[in-house]
DNA sequence: CGGTGAGTTTAGTTTAAATTAAACAAAATA
DNA sequence: TATTTTGTTTAATTTAAACTAAACTCACCG
């Protein structure tokens, strides 16, 4: 008991509460993947908690261990739990929500190729789609010359496109 | 050149001097698109602009038509050099530098592949080494249940990892 | 039905990071 | 060598977006 409280004095700012230093890396880790992805940091962090906790985690506790407020946790868990990376359990009898990582690789893998990978390369494609059509109405006011470069590019983008579509089931026959 | 002057009344703020709508929506999209892969918006713009120029554009060409800063070109300009995804030319005798997107498909996958895709997975790739280390050293002041349940899920990590390697040199021939 | 605790929502604040301005460096020109 | 032009670097500013505090909603319980 004594051990317990003088051995971790405090560490900076991350964590109020002492995680092991494991888990403390394993919070910075999956925070500096989200960020990496376009995410907020905290999102990624919430995650990285729950991988290793070895018990379902309410919203208090999650905000207690990273120090941030339930907003944050509320809004947090929200986005984890649309993607598919966390779950909420009910434990017993208990008032409160607890929430558990997703941990079965196939279901993480899935989550992750369905609602960031295909939600972006489907945005691309409308971006594209529209461009294609924009150059259309563009034409009358246009430079020749300039549009021909601009359909040719265009239509590379298109065949990448293409090319990156034969992928995809490739990839998802890999992670299913 | 009456139509021209009159018909886009300046365009509320991202572009100075008149583009075409697709070439401002390219600009946009890659905008986004850096975004969404944790970069500065204004890197994936200064591509999108180049990717639809009809020739080199120099520094300054760029600052006026996004209306960012030439420290911001200069940045900017840099980091798509370093992945490969821009470069430079010297048009005859001219003093300054001029841009030119890199245009070949192949190129640019490879350039996306070997510069961001394969640099995070290295990095993830070191964390995950490191947080193996870091449980070794934890075990001792460890309660032996949870070091048990953190290894396990480490080694799930360490799994994904794996399988994620046997998918890479797929996606390289893919591209290359 | 009033009270309590959990969870959500949002207006306002804070913070991190992108951007700028301006000083600096380097290269060419005359 | 002084001058002009271009490009880089960095201190300071601005801005976007994450975060918080606090009001609110909802469900349960006495």
């Amino acid at each position: 008991m004594i051990a317990e409280k003088s051995s971790q004095a405090d560490s900076p700012s991350v964590v109020s509460k002492s995680l092991p230093q494991v888990r403390l890396e394993m919070v910075d880790t999956f925070g500096r993947l989200a960020k990496a992805m376009g995410f907020a940091r905290s999102i990624g962090e919430i995650y990285g908690l729950l991988y290793l906790a070895p018990a379902p985690m309410s919203a208090q506790e999650i905000g207690e261990a990273l120090s941030i407020s339930k907003g944050s946790v509320s809004t947090g868990t929200r986005q984890l739990i649309t993607f598919g990376f966390v779950h909420k359990v009910w434990l017993q009898k208990e008032r409160k929500d607890y929430f558990v990582a997703e941990l079965e690789l196939g279901d993480l893998a899935r989550a992750a190729y369905d609602n960031i990978f295909k939600v972006r390369a489907q945005l691309a494609d409308r971006s594209l789609t529209g461009m294609v059509e924009t150059l259309v109405d563009d034409k009358p006011d246009m430079d020749p010359k300039e549009h021909a470069l601009i359909e040719e590019r265009l239509k590379r983008l298109v065949k990448m496109q293409r090319r990156a579509k034969q992928l995809m089931p490739l990839i998802e026959r890999f992670i299913k």
